[in-house]
Parts: structure tokens; sequence; C-alpha cells
DNA sequence: GAGTTTGAAACT
DNA sequence: CAGTTTCAAACTC
């Protein structure tokens, strides 16, 4: 098998068309691969040439031919994804990949554009510092070698075990490059014979290559070996200095580390784990990305691997309390039946709860951070306003209309008929503004808040009687379908207006009527939301200062069911209050919908009552 | 930036 | 295969 790989064959035989020899761990996940360039993929020969193409970034910036084969096929070193880097190590960064190129049966190396003239010793840039580490997530260039005594023809040296040139090392005395091919070629054939997997990847045992072998588990864990394991003696496995820990792999039976802690349920493990995290902002920034996006899982947040070794320790689930984004997982878990009633401002959706009700103890999920800060009865009374807002602009649209009107005939009609129609459309307004609140008091009185339910009342609601079209607008995302199918003729769409709109004389006036309704609510609807988007801002900000009060037995509060600190309980119920008329300065969230409520004519909106989430009764709207 | 520590690679 | 040395990255100060 192996020698079928490539790995026996480096140069490789037989190779016939350009394909990935090194798929390796470009999982995604961020962390630089240093060391783990040895873990070249020769396993993968034979996949096919359009995967192996997709599979070479962009960042390919240092292709150069590595080896000559002697039959016909080149192997070429590219720049390839990130490799995960462990938990520790936010950014990712270009992964090398090599891929075989057909040869034209010359063995003179081809040049390659990308090829750096010869540089026998590298000038100084950013000792060791991996140019292909990234700061503020920006991909930078690839790791620079520091080799001094190994002219970098050794596995010494990351650039030759990478099967890449070096290329703006600080290396001295460097032959790897394209000047020193012919000792360059004898030193990779030395290495081969030494051991033959020498350019093999370490980590990955699968025939199929090391991304296979490295299984994601959904939430940023890796599933992988390394083939020889480590050898760790005094870092617990939990430096860089191991290779396991290095490739975000748990140590393994192959390992032959002594007091090993890289397993799953380790506590160093995970004090490590919390405590990287806790200084690092992206991944606060990226946890509360993901969780708003629902893009979680696999790499989107580094996490530690599943266990797969477990010498002298046992697993410490208990210890995972200790770690604020654990128990914030786990916390969501218990959270979920509640958050999961607004998917679509809440939590972030299927995977996390996917992630959270799948994997084991140490897996963790992650929550928006508006999860708590959000209610259904919220949403509700938002829904409530906005109708509302929706009625009063088309009974404002409608008077002026009529108003207008009036003045225009009022000339030459008597006064008498004119008032009567007044009270006619003062009537037909008043039945306008109950039917709408008759929509919103439906609402309430279904307490059927969820996305999914409500969407069901509005249809039912749509053919019982009339919506307005802000309410419509509101439910457009869950009843399209519904909507559309209900409205077969613009009849059915007059029908479908409330009678604020219904009640005017032509259709252009209804459309405007709409066009101003829709204005209104979504206009107000926006501005809910971007001081969502601010307090979703702040609580971050509280998250994160607190996360770096080191003491996470304090974050308890925090993450999770507990995340209440004082600011944000006043945000929530300011939120729930709405345009209550407490004296003290309201938060931003009472803010939020304040400037939805009180910008309508306050003598409109309705006084809604309901209780609160402590069973008191308070006025909302 | 210099010095130390560490563990893989190389060597015996 | 085991022990030692070399080496360069990781780490510390």
């Amino acid at each position: 098998m192996e020698k079928s790989e490539g790995g026996d064959s480096f140069p490789p035989n037989k190779g016939q068309s350009e394909v990935v020899v090194s798929s390796t761990v470009g999982t995604g996940v961020d962390f630089p691969a240093k060391k783990l360039a040895r873990q070249l993929d020769f396993t993968v020969f034979g996949q096919s040439p359009a995967a192996a193409v997709t599979a070479v970034t962009e960042q390919s910036q240092k292709i150069q031919p590595l080896v000559m084969t002697t039959s016909g096929t080149q192997i070429v070193p590219v720049k390839l994804t990130p490799v995960q880097r462990p938990q520790l190590q936010p950014p990712p960064q270009p992964q090398q990949h090599m891929v075989l190129m057909p040869m034209k049966q010359t063995a003179v190396p081809p040049t390659h554009p990308s090829i750096r003239p010869p540089k026998p010793e590298s000038p100084r840039a950013r000792p060791r510092q991996s140019a292909s580490e990234v700061k503020d997530g920006t991909p930078k260039k690839q790791k620079q070698c520091n080799c001094k005594h190994s002219r970098c023809l050794k596995l010494y040296c990351e650039c030759f075990a990478s099967g890449v040139y070096c290329d703006g090392c600080n290396c001295n005395n460097c032959h790897n490059n394209v000047e020193n091919e012919p000792a360059r070629r004898e030193a990779v054939e030395a290495t081969l014979e030494r051991n033959p997997h020498a350019f093999r990847p370490k980590i990955a045992s699968s025939p199929h290559g090391a991304r296979d072998n490295k299984e994601e588990t959904g939430d940023g864990l890796v599933l992988a070996k390394h083939n020889k394991g480590c050898h760790c003696k005094k870092s617990g496995c939990l430096k860089k200095y191991c290779e396991c820990f290095q490739a975000n792999i748990l140590c393994s039976e192959n390992c032959k580390c002594m007091d090993c802690k890289n397993f799953e349920g380790s506590e160093e493990r995970q004090a490590l784990f919390h405590g990287d995290h806790a200084n690092n902002m992206a991944y606060l920034q990226q946890a509360a990305n993901a969780a708003i996006t629902g893009a979680i899982g696999s790499s989107g947040y580094g996490s530690p691997p599943v266990n797969r070794k477990r010498k002298s320790q046992e697993l410490f689930f208990a210890s995972t309390i200790k770690d604020p984004v654990h128990r914030h997982g786990q916390l969501q878990q218990g959270n979920h039946i509640k958050s999961s009633v607004l998917p679509s401002l809440s939590s972030s959706p299927g995977p996390c709860v996917g992630n959270a009700t799948t994997v084991g103890p140490s897996k963790f999920t992650y929550r928006s951070l508006l999860e708590d800060l959000i209610q259904p009865q919220d949403l509700k009374e938002l829904c409530s306003v906005l109708v509302v807002y929706s009625g009063e602009a088309a009974k404002m649209l409608a008077d002026e209309k009529d108003a207008s009107k009036k003045q225009a005939e009022g000339q030459t009609e008597a006064s008498l008929a004119s008032s009567t129609q007044e009270r006619v459309q003062n009537q037909k307004d008043s039945g306008s503004e109950k039917d709408m609140l008759d929509c919103c008091s439906s609402g309430d009185q279904g307490e059927k808040i969820s996305m999914e339910e409500s969407s069901l009342d509005g249809a039912d609601v749509s053919k019982r009687r009339p919506m307005s079209p802000g309410t419509l607008a509101l439910m457009c995302d869950e009843s399209d379908t519904m909507f559309a199918a209900a409205i077969t003729s613009p009849n059915d769409l007059a029908t479908l207006g409330c009678n604020t709109s219904s009640q005017l004389p032509h259709g252009q006036g209804m459309t405007e009527t709409y066009a101003e309704q829709e204005r209104i609510v979504l206009t107000k609807f926006r501005d809910c939301l971007n001081r969502l988007v601010t307090l979703g801002e702040i609580k971050e900000k509280k998250c994160s200062s607190m996360v770096r009060g080191i003491d996470f037995v304090d974050q308890k509060d925090m993450i999770g069911n507990g995340f209440t600190t004082t600011e944000m309980r006043n945000q929530h119920d300011s939120f729930n209050n709405g345009v209550s008329n407490s004296p003290l300065p309201q938060p931003r969230t009472t803010q939020m919908f304040s400037s939805v409520a009180t910008t309508a004519n306050n003598n409109a909106l309705p006084k809604v009552h309901r209780p609160d989430e402590n069973g008191d009764v308070k006025p909302t709207i």
C-alpha cells in the first residue's frame, strides 16, 4: 500500500496527471501548519485531478518543483489551505500540499514562475515566527525556517520536510533551492532511504490520507492520530513541542509520551484551552458569529479533540464545567428548547442543536449573544407594535386622502353629506383599527409565538379575517407560500388587506397605503434590528471582559441561562417593557422599542398587559 | 533579542 | 533497538 502511495516513491512513480499529493489536515480550523508540513499526504494518489486542483489554494505562491521522478512525474510543492491549529491558535494559515505534475521526460527541474532566486543565506526577517502564521485573521506568507546547520536539507528544516523550497527564510547556507537541486535531490533520497515515510503525513493513518482521518465531529474536534506518535517527556504534550498537540489532535496509542495531558478530559488541557480562549477575542466573535449565522461546527470554533487516549487519567466530565465555553454549550443544551422558539433571532439553529444533543460531554455549542435577550413574548410584542404601526399608517393616510378629497369636492357638496361621510369613514377607521388590534390580540391570545406556529396562525387568520399588509409583511418569510396560495386574485388581496386599506376608494390609494405601511413597518423593524445588533455588541463586550477575568467561576452567571448581568437584565426587561413610563433612563433595549412606539400615535396604541417571566403583570405596549 | 527548553531527526 | 547527538522550533526572560 505504501509503495503505491507515493511515500515510498518519493519521488513517486507512475504519476500521470496532476493530483494532490497531500491533503493533510486542511480542515480549515485555525492553527499553523508548522511541522504539519510533514504531514504531506501521499495517500491520495489517484484522486480526481479536479479535486486535486481545487484543493490547491491561490496561496500557492511557493509552487516549486520538488522532486523529479523517473517516470515522468514531478512533485510540486504547493501551498495549501490552512491547517487547523490547536484551539490555542486562532488564525488559519496556509498549508502546503504537493501536487504531482506531469513531466515531459526531462530530468531538468522545470522552472516555475514562483521559484525564487537562490538564497544561500536568507536575511533575517521574523525569526521564529511562522510566515504562515496569521495575525488578525489574515493569512500570511508561508513559514520561514531558520536553519543554520542543516543546510535545509534535512527534516529538521520545515521547508524541506514540507517539500518546498526555502523562500524568504532566515536560514543559513541554504541548499533547499533550485540552484542546489542536485544536492537537494540527494538529500531527499537519503532521507527516504532512512525513512521511506519521511515525507508522508504524520497525522493520519488512513489510506485515504489525513483529511479522511481527521474526522471532524461537528464542533471543531478533530479525530486523528499521529502516525508515529509523539515522545514527549516534559511538555505534557500540551505545548507545541508536541506534534500531536501542534496538530490539534489528541495523543493516541501510538504515542510514547510521558505524563501526557493531551487527552480528552484532561484538566490541564482544558485549563489551557480555556485560558487561551478567554484571552482571545477572535474566538468570542467567532462564536458569536457562528451562533448568529448557524455556521457552527466543523471548523468555526476550535475545541478540544475527542478523547483518543486515556492513559492514567479518567475523563473528568465535571472538569468541563470549568470551561465557560463548555458550560456554555451544556447550558445551551438545557436551554435549547427555550431558545429554539426564536430560530431567526436567537440561537443558532440546527448545527448547534445537533451538536449539543449528539456529541459527548466535552463538546460545546454556541449561543447567540441575544439568546437570552429576546424572549418569545418580545417578538410577539414587537409584531404587535408593528402591526399597530401599520394600522396607524393606513389610518393616517386614509385620513389625509379623505381630507384632500373632501377639500377638492367638498366645495360642491352639502356639508351634511360630507359630515355623514366623515362619520362613516371614522367608523371604518375605528373598525379597521379594531380589526388590527384583533389581529394582535388574536396573536396574543393564541400564545403561539413560535415562528412556525405564528405562520400557521397567520394563515388561519388570513382566512378568517383581513390582515393588514403590515402583518402580512411580518409574516412574509413564514407564510409566503400560503399567502401566495391564498391570494388568487386582486380581490383576494384586497380582502386580505385591512379595512383601513379597503376603505380607500381606489386601488392606487391602496397601493400607496400598502407601500407606506410597509415602509413604516420595515423602517421600525430595521431600527429594532439595529438596536439588537448594538445590544449584541454590548453583550459581547461584557462577555469578553468577564471572560478575561480569568475567574471562570464567576462566568457561570454570565454564560448560559444565567447570563443576566444587571445591564443585560435591564435591557431585557426594558425590551419587554417596551414604552414603559419608567422615569429611569431607559436602557438601549427600551429605546429600541420605545422608538417604535413613541413615534406612532400614542393615542392609538393599546395597552396590553401580560404576565412577564416572573409572573408580574407589566404594561408592555 | 538572547538564552533556554524541548523533542524530532539524525547518528552511533 | 536503544542511547546519544544534532538540530531548530518553541518557549522564557
